[in-house]
DNA sequence: ATTTATTTTTAGATATGTCTAAATTTATTT
DNA sequence: AAATAAATTTAGACATATCTAAAAATAAAT
């Protein structure tokens, strides 16, 4: 059985590979869980130790098999109860991430089996993100981030890939949600932010905020 | 904010001081939580430090009012989450102990506030046991124990005391749930066991488990 | 009222997870 | 290729929570 520190850095590590990197850094982590490289040092001294990962010094992190089904089955839980804050319990999707970030803890399969089962099997949570299945897998979405889709195309909002209230509320104003229809114009090169239209209403969107939005690719 | 053990030490006293004990011992704390005296006393001195419990040394310890408002608002939790589970889930009431100390520790009040409304406000949890307000009081119900009851009387299951599966498996076995009528004959003063009778059927109950069985008391 | 037994506390260790500061390794410049 | 900068690890400290063994206080027995 694991502590929660060690499920959330293998959450973590899961994460940052997701985004791309093959082989995670200690400085990424430790920007991701908001702590200190030495500390993530430790841990994964710690964590290659109960091998549940493959670490080389100065050189970075990867999950193996058993750190990316335990990571993969957290991010599972996190999003179930996500599901169930927003569709059950009638919290909006941008207030549920911390209490999920302690929900997604509790240790019992059969817990989840039951909730998955309650809330009719869900493919996707409140935030258009895809539910891992109970075998371990993350089913693959035609999605593509609005920081990489092609220029002149249009596309459909299908959710974002960042969980914190801050940017959520802020695509709360203005006036993105799932479903919502955007045509993308083009991009700029000095800073990578993407011109857009949402309801024929130009807008220019930062390329930090375009790496969170997931876009129908067509 | 408070740690899972100290939350953990809090419920115990709550519940040691519920079953009469004015002055709560290290001891009955100790064999309450299966851990050691020296664990006790140790945690007993911190309790104290952050002002939740009264506590003089080789006397005792009590809970003062915001540890008791802490604990009680944990038996709050532990017991709506109860309920979920059993009505919601379709757990079996005999499995939702251990997932339930778990939820308890959970910290946000607003979903406890939504679970509470989306259960429709319960009074009684599935053991038959009052769910504590969120203010903090424990309404007080006419039940009586099965080991205080008088002789020659007849009453009605209203609930438990204990949350333990060997405990609430053995019931199961004598056929005793919430609702079964019950007849109480005479107590043994020897073991303080109780002859009754179930649907016609003479049984003797020793007091270890009449202690926790809560009569309806007319 | 002493002695004995029980209960409780303290002392000293251990494990987890975190930190700062210093040392080491790797990457980047010049 | 040597010097500088950046990233990473180690060393040493601290807080929490637990344990065993020993000491101290209280309760029970003679």
């Amino acid at each position: 059985m694991n502590t929660f520190a060690e499920e959330n850095y293998l959450k973590a590590i899961l994460s940052l590979s997701l985004q791309g990197e093959e082989l995670v850094s200690t400085n990424s982590i430790a920007a991701e869980m908001n702590t200190s490289a030495a500390s993530v040092s430790d841990m994964l001294k710690k964590l290659q130790e109960k091998k549940l990962i493959i670490y080389k010094k100065y050189k970075g992190v990867a999950l193996n098999k058993q750190g990316k089904s335990i990571a993969v089955n957290i991010l599972r839980k996190h999003r179930l109860w996500e599901t169930f804050l927003v569709k059950k319990l009638d919290f909006n999707w941008d207030e549920v991430h911390d209490v999920a970030e302690q929900l997604e803890h509790i240790k019992s399969e059969e817990l989840i089996d039951k909730l998955d089962s309650f809330l009719n099997y869900p493919k996707f949570d409140p935030h258009g993100e895809v539910i891992p299945t109970k075998e371990g897998t993350i089913p693959q979405t035609d999605r593509v981030l609005l920081s990489e889709i092609g220029e002149n195309t249009n596309g459909i909002v299908l959710g974002v890939t960042l969980d914190e209230t801050s940017f959520l509320q802020y695509l709360n104003k203005l006036e993105i949600e799932i479903g919502t229809e955007i045509q993308i114009f083009d991009r700029i090169d000095f800073d990578k932010s993407v011109n857009i239209s949402i309801k024929n209403k130009k807008q220019n969107i930062s390329n930090e905020l375009a790496k969170h939005l997931l876009i129908k690719n067509k």
